[in-house]
RNA sequence: GUCCCCGUGGUGCAGAGGCCCAGCACGCGACCCUUUCAAGGUUGAGACCGCGGGUUCGAAUCCCGCCGGGGACGCCA
């Protein structure tokens, strides 16, 4: 195999604000086809918008694609070859390169303000011609271009595009697109800081980290032209183009913040599994096919087919990430859910500093919430019952009041059942108690059932039963200073009776 | 305004001329399970394949036009 036949493709996002799940699926479509080919999956960083990049987007650019499990062969933090990998570190290759199509006049100083230009674009846009940028400066001598240099007079580099050409490229998922260079205006290729624009920062980059795939957002496609006349002008084999739809809000609009989340850290605090989103933004503009849709990163990267990727732009359904998520909820290690959940439950003050005892205890019982809840940030309510007990706030409800009133003899035989009595550690023995209380009350079904999950759990709905009163006893037995104590049956069945005679 | 892209049930996909009076999944309805809410299981409704013309014995699939949506047009990426 020679070099050339290596895919090499890359990510790189500018640091400018959270990492958008837009542009994570992107990234993951790269990653899919390097993981699925091979391939060297690259990150680099773009941040040569120095107004708006940070240290700490990019950092936490980086940490949402780790914890997406999107891991990264070569580029920022991991090093390589072909660095550096933070384009504010490369501006020396940049200018080098304008340099270059400068001396060969492919390439020109440009010295209209920003203002003029904006004049300019103004009066275009009225005339109906498309608004590009008129050539003004195109044909300005080039003593007379460095006479102004020298006068400290700012300019830019613009490149200068062939008129009146169709420029063709096939793209991997859209096939054969066509642009004429009369729509096309110079493109500025360095700023007047020196620093490069995007069109030429990515295509030297690109060419130099010998990239092969360019897999990249739709909102790119009219970019392609100019970066192939870049190209060319330079001598270099164009990689193979692909463009990716947009994701939508449900209101087809691009997905943005009113549409609610839209960050992939967002989907993490809101209680997200990794493997969920991953595998749901695969779904989104792709299919594995076989009817299969909940597979491992490795599974799809092993089916996924760049030229499969749909043309169409997809809305973001926040329905079914949930039951994507619900999947991998359930298949979850309870151990890994209880660290997950920890932040969730200490946010509500009922597990501050867990001991050892405390952690196995959470891992036995955070699964059972986990199973029936979309999110984890939806634990916490399901498992109220355990941490935040009160008969008097379940007795507020006049509805509930009433029913406790009436069902006074089941409380009674609950309470005496349950009093001095070993605590009901397993499904057995809470069945058997309530075996009991049955035979005494002569209620059964919800009748029976209903009353004492008023009374044990302080709620009219959550878990099994079976299960929930184990937990409460288990809970109970714990001797700990790092979470909220959890009152047994017996203390429960006490307070709330109680409560119903209190006021 | 100009250029480019897209158009299968509410949503995501399958379909690459006859196997499709269109299949799967999410969601929705009903039912089952059950001591409750969920979860889970079963089952049903929902698409004149954006519209109109062609080509063809035959089109969701090919061609043309229209309409609708999106994207781009920056010293942002």
């Amino acid at each position: 195999m020679t070099l050339d036949l290596v895919m090499r493709v890359r990510f790189a996002p500018s640091p400018t604000g959270q990492l958008h799940v837009g542009n994570a699926r992107t990234a993951l479509f790269n990653w899919l086809l390097a993981r699925g080919a091979g391939g060297t999956f690259i990150l680099r960083i773009e941040d040569t918008d120095f107004a708006r990049s940070t240290k700490e987007a990019a950092q936490s650019a980086l940490e949402d694609m780790r914890w997406l499990g999107l891991n990264w062969n070569e580029g920022v933090d991991t090093g390589g070859e072909y660095g550096p990998y933070f384009q504010s570190e490369r501006l020396h290759i940049y200018r080098a390169h304008a340099v270059e199509l400068m001396s060969r006049g492919l390439a020109y100083r440009c010295f209209c303000s920003e203002e003029q230009l904006e004049m300019e674009r103004y009066h275009t846009l009225r005339a109906g011609q498309p608004p590009k940028y008129g050539g003004r400066c195109r044909d300005i001598p080039k003593d007379e271009a460095r006479r102004r240099i020298e006068n400290g007079e700012p300019a830019v580099i613009r490149f200068r595009i062939p008129p009146d050409r169709d420029v063709v490229f096939t793209d991997v998922v859209r096939g054969e697109v066509r642009f004429n260079t009369e729509v096309i205006g110079d493109p500025v290729l360095l700023r007047s800081d020196g620093v490069p624009a995007y069109n030429f920062a990515v295509v030297v980059d690109d060419a130099l980290m010998a990239i092969t795939h360019v897999i990249r957002g739709e909102d790119h496609v009219s970019n392609t032209p100019r970066q192939l006349l870049l190209y060319e002008a330079f001598g270099w084999t164009p990689p193979l183009f692909a463009h990716v739809s947009m994701v939508l809000g449900p209101d087809h609009s691009k997905l943005s913040k009113r549409h609610g989340a839209t960050s992939v850290s967002e989907f993490r605090e809101r209680g997200y599994l990794p493997e969920a989103l991953a595998n749901y933004l695969a779904l989104l503009g792709w299919s594995p096919g076989e009817g299969e849709e909940l597979l491992p990163l490795e599974e799809l990267a092993r089916r996924f087919r760049l030229e499969d990727v749909g043309r169409s732009a997809g809305v973001f359904d926040v329905e079914k990430l949930a039951w994507v998520n619900r999947h991998y909820l359930k298949a979850a290690d309870p151990a890994r859910l209880a660290g997950l959940c920890l932040p969730f439950l200490q946010r509500e003050g009922w597990a501050l500093q867990p001991g050892e005892a405390d952690r196995m205890y959470l891992e036995s019982v955070v699964p059972l919430a986990a199973a029936s809840v979309d999110r984890l940030d939806q634990v916490p309510a399901r498992l109220r019952f355990l941490f935040d007990y009160s008969a008097s706030r379940a007795l507020e409800d006049a509805v509930i009041r009433a029913e406790a009133i009436a069902v006074r003899p089941v409380l009674d035989a609950l309470a005496s059942e349950l009093e001095g009595r070993p605590p009901l550690i397993d499904r057995e023995a809470f069945r058997a108690m309530a075996a009991r209380v049955r035979e005494k009350t002569g209620q059964k079904g919800k009748a029976l059932f209903h009353p004492i999950r008023l009374a044990l759990t302080g709620e009219a709905e959550g878990l099994e039963l079976d299960l929930a009163v184990p937990a409460i006893e288990r809970g109970a037995m714990l001797a700990s200073s790092g979470m909220v104590r959890v009152p047994s049956a017996a203390e429960r069945a006490g307070l709330f009776l109680a409560a119903v005679d209190g006021p």
